[in-house]
Formats: structure tokens, sequence, C-alpha cells
DNA sequence: GTACTTGTTGAACG
DNA sequence: TCGTTCAACAAGTA
């Protein structure tokens, strides 16, 4: 499930992969997927484009074109974005299920994106009101920003004494880009309950979740991610941190901290685990 | 057939 | 009006 990691790794390699490549055509075999435009439009305006930049905020995926529009990319749970330099290529990939849109570049390399679920979209919006459909969503600050703080973190908190932790952290006008697998990754790692009220936090424990929030993930995007569900990256690879997941999916199991067994409630509507021994 | 998955949205609440 | 919480929804899998 594409979370800041994965959308991350997404954004990096598409910059190495798909940067200045013209757009010859889109192929659009679900036009659903296109969030406020017609198919003849889009077409309209992406085909012969150039592939200006990709940027990432919270989880959206953005790729600026050349004639000042952009894309915004919503991967949802179960969205793809594979890469594949030739039409042989792509011609041999095993798993060609759930092909939504597939972008064909002027020299030959190809973009698809899938989604089993149909639950992602493609905005097509001005590159100039990027800014108001962010303000729009309310998006709360990026974590991997060299400007997020300690101390804006704990101002940030102070705003919210009475949010239960965990789902503040994956609350997306709070913190932009964390989802349910590493808000309770943060919280184990932070050795607090994901039940705990704000309010209640001392000071070391606030600096014990900022310093895991960052070290998590950070540590993801250069394991390029976590594959829980279907998630691949440009290239098709799974990504490498789900073997490092301390708690997502483990009930049942031992902890690796203490000689706790992991357990799971349900928590704002989501599958939460955590260790009932460490996690206090 | 049923329960379960997550990110987002909109309704309902105080 | 606002902040907060919760159910609903998307579509598929086990």
């Amino acid at each position: 499930m594409p979370e800041l990691p994965e959308v991350e790794t997404i954004k990096g390699q598409l910059n190495k992969k798909i940067r200045d490549k013209k757009i010859k055509t889109v192929e659009i075999k679900l036009a659903k997927m296109l969030a406020g435009v017609t198919v003849d439009n889009f077409k309209k305006i992406v085909e012969g484009r150039k592939i200006k930049s990709v940027e990432r905020r919270a989880k959206l995926l953005i790729i600026n074109l050349s004639n000042n529009y952009s894309l915004a990319i919503h991967l949802k749970m179960t969205g793809q974005l594979l890469f594949f330099k030739n039409i042989q290529d792509w011609e041999a990939y095993k798993n060609k299920s759930a092909v939504h849109l597939i972008y064909y570049f002027e020299n030959g390399s190809l973009l698809v994106h899938t989604d089993v679920r149909q639950f992602g979209y493609v905005k097509l919006i001005k590159t100039a009101e990027l800014e108001a459909l962010f303000r729009k969503e309310s998006f709360g600050p990026e974590p991997l920003a060299h400007d997020f703080t300690l101390k804006k973190f704990k101002n940030l908190l102070i705003q919210k004494p009475r949010a239960k932790i965990k789902p503040l952290l994956m609350d997306q006008t709070f913190l932009a880009g964390m989802g349910n697998i590493y808000s309770q990754e943060v919280c184990w790692a932070a050795k607090i309950f994901p039940t705990r009220s704000v309010q209640g936090l001392t000071p070391q424990e606030i600096r014990a979740l900022y310093v895991n929030l960052i070290k998590i993930l950070c540590q993801a995007v250069s394991a390029r991610g976590s594959s829980v569900d279907n998630y691949l990256d440009t290239e098709g690879q799974p990504g490498e941190y789900v073997s490092r997941l301390k708690v997502y999916g483990r009930e049942g199991a031992k902890c690796y901290r203490c000689d706790g067994t992991i357990k799971k409630m349900t928590l704002g509507g989501r599958g939460t685990y955590y260790c009932p021994k460490c996690q206090i």
C-alpha cells in the first residue's frame, strides 16, 4: 500500500526514467481512473507533451508536463506504475491484469498504470492550481522536509492534546504521507501504546516519536518501501522494508524486543498491531 | 457467503 | 461554525 516511502521511491525512479521524455500517445482502458476530465480532453492535453519533473506531496505523485499542466496521481491501496524500456519487455511481462492506462513515449519506452481495486485516480490540473489543491486537502507538513524539526513537531502536537497518537500520525491534515502501516511501526519503535493521548506524553516520548518517525521513513525510502498487499516499484520490484516491519501483520508472534506477544486491535476503524508488554 | 483490507469522504455528533 | 469521530465506499481476496 503506497504510503510516503513507496510514493517517494516511485518519484525518484520516474525522475530518472521519464524526465524529458515526450509522450506520444496515451491508451485509456478504464475512463473512471481519470478524475474530472474526459478521455478526449485528457488525450488532447497530455499527448505530445514532455515530462518536466516528478514530485510528491503527501501520498500524491505529481507529474509536471511541459505545457503547464500536471498529473496528480493517487495509487490508494493497490495502484502500480510500471516502467518498460520497450514494447517487447512489456509484452514479456507476466502479470498483465488490471491495466488501466498506458503512456507510450516517443523513444519506445512506456509507463503502465495498473490498479486491481480501481480505487486510485489520475487528476489533470494546471500546474499553477496545484497549491490550491493541496490547500483544499489541508495537508500537514512533510515529515522528511529539512525544516521539519523537533520543535515544529512539538508545536503541532500541542494543537491536539486530546488526540490518540496513532490515528493522529496517520491524519493527513496533521502530518502528510503517513499511513496505517508506518504509524504503528513508529509507535512500536518509540515504545508508545497506540491509544495514548498526546497530552499524556512526556518530552522524552515526544522526542522518541520524532526520532523514530524520521528514521523509519528514511530507512523505508532506502529500502524502496514495503510490499504489503501488492505494491511494486516502477521496475516491478517489491519493496524490501517489509522484512523489517516490527509489528504490522505479526499478531500472535513474539515481540522482537521483549518476550511479549503481538496483539491486534481496531483503532479508529483500522487494524492496529502492538506489543502489550513493552509499548506503554 | 462472509469478513477483512486502507485512504478518503461525508455525515453525525456535541 | 468548528473540530472530532465514525461509518461507508471503492473491488478484490482468503
